[in-house]
DNA sequence: TGTTGGCACTCTGTACAATAGAGTGCTAGA
DNA sequence: TCTAGCACTCTATTGTACAGAGTGCCAACA
């Protein structure tokens, strides 16, 4: 723990680096923030010790110092006073989920908008996986002579679809019947077992179908698994990484973590098992994110954690302001997603 | 028209310009391009006229010439020899499209990460937009007592789905009926005039739960319609554009045309209604891609064009590659997606 | 008449030195 | 324990000189 001056100095230097980006040396600390009261010579030595224990950075000898990832870990978790959202924001945000939004996909593809706006961040959101939900719809239909799709409904509203192949010779009575059979008999299961539920089939005329259908949904929730909600990772606002970053270079680095959704997915999973809500730099322990934080929050349904969002910035962000917004916004849509109940 | 000469020294300059990315002087032209064999003071005075005619441009007095995007363009349509893809790619295009991909959505994703990776631009698909379709399958479950989800599925495979509001005192068996009553009366309509079918109702109890499905379905056509296939834009590849351009600014102004999915869509139908498929420069008319060209392809669905792909990348890009790529797998696609016939 | 070699000219990029500015660490004194 | 002062270090900027690349033009030539 740091004592109350070195804490003073830390917020100040933090607080300043966040808002200037340049180095802060002593002088600009004793002259314009009031938390300090001592003089540029007595915040020199301070600022010397802070460094030697690794809170602070000196690019060169002779600038100002920047915080560490640690400088940052302390400020956050100990000098970092709750920030509140501005008013207009708080309109917007409320606007956002007053207003219908068609399917949740969508919604979930907007909130990643909302956040990147409301922060001028990159805004991600992490789509609700489906598992415990259970099964209320089933249908099959044949689209052509050999092939078909086998369609889901999930009690979260989601819609799971699935191309099969048909075996030959089943006529379309077949394909009804199995349709019927999947309505009658999986219509209640929890989709992680629907797949057992079509071990024991009670009608063999429709074996053959069935067991087709069984092995592509066995392929799907298995690639689902490994994957995770692959196509349910929405981000937004990657251009303004570039107002963050003037290096090229950093700017590829991170779009191309960006690219690679299972990547997102696991970094901000990763967060969330840690039992935290902010990873800095170094601590997401992938390179090329040195210079990045990510600030996350989970959303439930029914009391059920189905997801997650977060915002990705540079470590200089304005912590107070990210944690603010992700947690509002993770709370409406709570609200939002279990309100239909 | 430009005589054999000129053309000789503007394809020299194009393509020395697109592998170097300098500015070529009249020397370089001479010495390495074995297309021109007069020399250099011959070639200046040759530059300094397609200069005037506005092919060329001269970024300072004292360096080489660089083509205008008036230059691109002759070089594209006259000057440009058909290019083939590589042992390589051409397997991995193959490849790609024998292995089996699951939804539509996830191979037009997986398409444009494709694209990318065979071309190292950024690779954009437009997703096919239903239309002509035809309904093949039709459910309404609820989900809880005051909201439902109905599903279409359509002949083209996908799916559509669409939330509902459920009128007070409709129990689940009036939900079923209206099931099955959708299944039967809209199954073999077009798409398009789903929502016209539900005008004349043969069974009266069911009006309140069909009239808010109908008002559902007619939003989110009209929607659709609006803002075409919103959520059927992918890109992939973001990330090289930073190879291609040293400025952050411009790489913030690609992203930030990247991001806004209905510019997307109507940039590269623009593109296609001209009955192009390169654009150049400002030949696209937005100012933040002005350094960028799109080289595109539609694809099409048993003989109807449904959707388009495209790459986009800096003016100096390798055309010829860029077209034979961009052909080759909107043709791919296109047998894909007709192969389930 | 078209082509070419030669030459003066222009502009950029780089290397180098000098300088101003910001910031530090250390020390002696209150 | 704090602070004022000072010597020192490093960066960023400015100015200058110079090499390099490229041009335009002109006179000579085939």
């Amino acid at each position: 723990m740091l004592d109350e001056r070195k804490s003073a100095i830390l917020r100040a230097i933090v607080n300043q680096y966040i808002s200037t980006a340049e180095p802060v040396g002593s002088t600009h600390v004793a002259k314009y923030d009031p938390g300090v009261e001592v003089s540029s010579a007595t915040i020199r030595s301070e600022m010397a010790q802070l460094e030697r224990e690794g809170y602070l950075i000196q690019p060169h000898t002779s600038a100002g110092r920047i915080p560490s990832d640690k400088g940052y870990r302390y400020f956050v978790d100990h000098l970092s006073t709750p920030g509140r959202l501005g008013p207009t924001q708080r309109q917007e945000v409320k606007e956002f989920f007053s207003t219908s939004h068609f399917a949740i996909e969508t919604m979930l593809h907007d909130t990643s908008k909302l956040l990147a706006t409301l922060t001028s961040q990159v805004g991600v959101v992490i789509g609700a996986v489906p598992g415990a939900t259970t099964v209320v719809g089933a249908q099959l239909v044949k689209l052509s002579p050999k092939s078909g799709v086998l369609v889901f409904i999930l009690s979260s509203g989601d819609v799971e679809r699935i191309e099969i192949e048909i075996p030959d010779g089943a006529d379309e009575i077949l394909i009804q019947e199995t349709s019927a059979y999947f309505q009658k008999c999986l219509v209640g299961a929890k989709w992680g077992s629907a797949c057992e539920k079509l071990d024991e089939i009670t009608e063999p005329q429709l074996e053959g179908v069935i067991r087709n259908c069984q092995s592509a949904l066995r392929e799907a929730q298995d690639r689902s698994k490994i994957n995770p909600s692959s196509n349910h990772v929405f981000v937004d606002g990657a251009s303004h990484i570039t107002d963050a970053f003037g290096a090229v270079d950093t700017v590829r680095n991170i779009l191309s973590i960006l690219e690679q959704q299972y990547l997102v997915v696991t970094l901000l999973k990763d967060i969330l098992d840690r039992g935290t809500s902010v990873s800095i730099g170094s601590e997401h322990g992938e390179a090329r994110l040195a210079d990045c934080s990510i600030v996350v929050a989970p959303y439930s349904k029914d009391g059920e954690p189905v997801g997650t969002i977060g915002i990705l910035g540079p470590t200089r962000m304005k912590y107070s302001e990210a944690l603010a917004t992700v947690a509002i916004v993770g709370n409406q849509l709570t609200d939002r997603l279990s309100e239909t109940n």
